[in-house]
DNA sequence: CATGAATGAGCTTTCATTCAT
DNA sequence: GATGAATGAAAGCTCATTCAT
């Protein structure tokens, strides 16, 4: 599901990973670990939750031992902290960047948003933590917050300009802005949600994500009546 | 099922109930005790998870020590098995009638479903048993699997019928009824699931769940096309 | 197995059990409970040992409520105790008595006694008994000290005394009267021991009790050089 | 299999036996873990019986933690089992050589085979096995069947070839094989399982057990009409 | 007296964590 | 650094015993 994983970003690795050491391969794995710890442990916490996974689990799925394991990790709790915050790394600016560019109509722009957070995220094992959060949030508060902070808060206020955009360009008509942004929230946080739950049980309805996401997003246009910006001010003069 | 709350919290409370049977308090606590127990549990569950939660506590949050509890539930998995269940016990039924008997505009009966949901469902303990699957389902699938039949396919299916009512009598237009229903579906899972989750924790956004229903029903009928019904084909003028 | 069991022999019952009372047969049973309980109790015992025994298993077996059982027997190691003591009533008198009177051989003697140990207890369910004070000896020393005297030493004496009476009068010759009374000895214990263990189990031997009886007297007399007595001393002189 | 008793209370012991293996202390003791465990609950069960023996206690005599347990027996019941099992591995095949290979008359023969077996086992931590399965038997079917097959059958087998020997060469008179079998066996359980029980206990009879063997293999000897072997029919004098 | 619901000490088993190798 | 044997606190579950009815 997920490329090669370069989610162990910015661990103590020193620097390009194979060179500067001259030992090849081995010593490569070694700085590795953190990366593929927290892989495994990811994988098994959304499967799982997290107090029924089992350290030696995570260990083994990482081809270590459970003695290995804490070396890096003090604690199984730190190792689950570890899992949410490197799962977090503020695609925000990124995106929020990409946004800024973007030139299209403002409809584009949201059918564009909710493709790339499916390929970008959705499909990803990244969208586990989600998952994750909802799960532990009440035993984790702190995580809780800090997950507020990165995620949520930026998401809504990603979705919230979008579609401010559309408002002030004339394309959209939004009666409460607040509550429009979870019109475009909550079809993909339930996708995020149903995939890692009860999407894998037998008896799921068949559900195509992309179809899914493109239905929503129209559906949301056609409710916040999307049309062509009015033109320019400028223009209203002969 | 579970009234607004009485909470799990308040103990036995000596009051009035007991004369009515002829047996005393203590035949009295016998009958309640299941009750007492699974609404603790499901409380507790909930809460932290099902396996954070130690059996000893459930039994002490129903007011009763641990042996007590096993002595209604052979197991902790019996007694999750039960706690869902139990509140699961089909609502469909009732609504579906209820549905079959409207006779306004499918956009009030739209906008009547999702209220009442929040007011029978959402706002109810009952709308933890949805995080609990959520958190669960993989851990359980049998659980899963009679979650999907008893309440997953049935609100689908009812949701399914009103969007269709409103096509057939041209109130609505859906390009596909069956992703169209998730428009529906997501908005009130996604609240209850944010509600026991995120939402208690601090940093979260505030929301008024009655308004976020209100707004999400307008987005939706928007983006349905809500008209009136078109008139019946009789009745076409000459 | 057993006759109705007259092992409740003399517990309170304050006299013929029917007519004092007006009641008739609620009465009884109310003055039979102990008996009862005791019955149950070395069934269980025997079958599963004593710690492995549920005091409610008892109590169901013995058709009253667990809370009864603990009315007669303050504790489960006292309704041991008295399972133990109830079933260990000296029948050593009577035997004694019996043998003092018996007019044959001692060959005869010792056949039939070991034909009547079977009888009224090898094939009883007091042979079981023995099964209980081999395996729970260790764990109830003052039980075990009470079954030497009561069983063990009478059982030795009694079997001793028909051996002497065999040299004495000529019939017997017996290196050693101490270990051969474990001769006679050994194979009836190990056929109440038998029995209630491994006898029951799929893949034992086949094995006619009255048979193994009589073949191991015969071995055993054969082996004591069993013969006619020698003609009185008074007879001696023409 | 355990030699006379080195008692499995003599804790860890620091002393020689490391240094030849290359790994250690802590390599050594993995190996002989599940060994001294299963001394030690051989010990605690013939003493105490199955249920009344704490794993915790068994693990302390042991010499290690309760944990440490678990990790070499998954569970209380497997740990019985592997009791039994070890304590069973077939001595019969090296005794049937034994005895093919004997020379002497077969009265010899008897007399050596019971004097061997209070040495090689009577007199060992293995006779307990005797004692549990007796007193476990019907708790543990499948064990008391693989007991049935493993020892009792070879060891009837055992006892009645040497007895047809004796037959065979004209130096035994038995009307019945099959339950002569028992006049060998029974004292020889007897002892065994007398030693685990009451033998134990205040007021047990004194018993010398190399004199008891040898009086029950003389008693048993006489009934069996030992002789000297008949003359080969070849020699018979003209 | 009899009942059986309730109790809680106690036992088996699990698993995060430590540490000798 | 790695390893995995060892640990023991903690959790699930049982059952002798109590006591309100």
């Amino acid at each position: 599901m997920v490329p090669p994983s370069p989610s162990a970003t910015d661990h103590p690795a020193g620097s390009s990973p194979y060179e500067a050491t001259g030992h090849g391969r081995r010593e490569r794995r070694k700085e590795a670990r953190p990366g593929e710890l927290l892989d495994a442990a990811l994988e098994l916490f959304v499967q799982k939750g997290y107090a029924a996974t089992r350290a030696e689990e995570v260990a083994h799925l990482a081809g270590v031992s459970k003695g290995t394991l804490f070396l890096y990790f003090s604690t199984k709790e730190e190792l689950f902290k570890a899992v949410v915050r490197e799962n977090l790394s503020g695609r925000f600016e990124e995106w929020n960047a990409e946004f800024e560019r973007f030139e299209g109509s403002t409809a584009d722009m949201l059918r564009y948003g909710m493709r790339s957070w499916w390929e970008r995220i959705g499909s990803t094992r990244a969208s586990g933590i989600t998952k994750l959060m909802m799960s532990e949030a009440r035993n984790f508060p702190e995580l809780a917050e800090f997950f507020q902070h990165e995620v949520i808060r930026p998401g809504h206020e990603l979705i919230r300009r979008i579609l401010q955009r559309g408002v002030d360009r004339g394309e959209f008509t939004v009666p409460h802005i607040g509550y429009a942004t979870y019109g475009v929230l909550a079809p993909m946080m339930y996708l995020a949600l149903w995939q890692h739950s009860l999407g894998c049980c037998a008896g799921a309805a068949e559900l195509v994500p992309q179809d899914y996401i493109a239905a929503q997003s129209e559906l949301l246009l056609a409710g916040l009546g999307a049309r062509a910006p009015a033109p320019p001010a400028s223009t209203v003069h002969p």
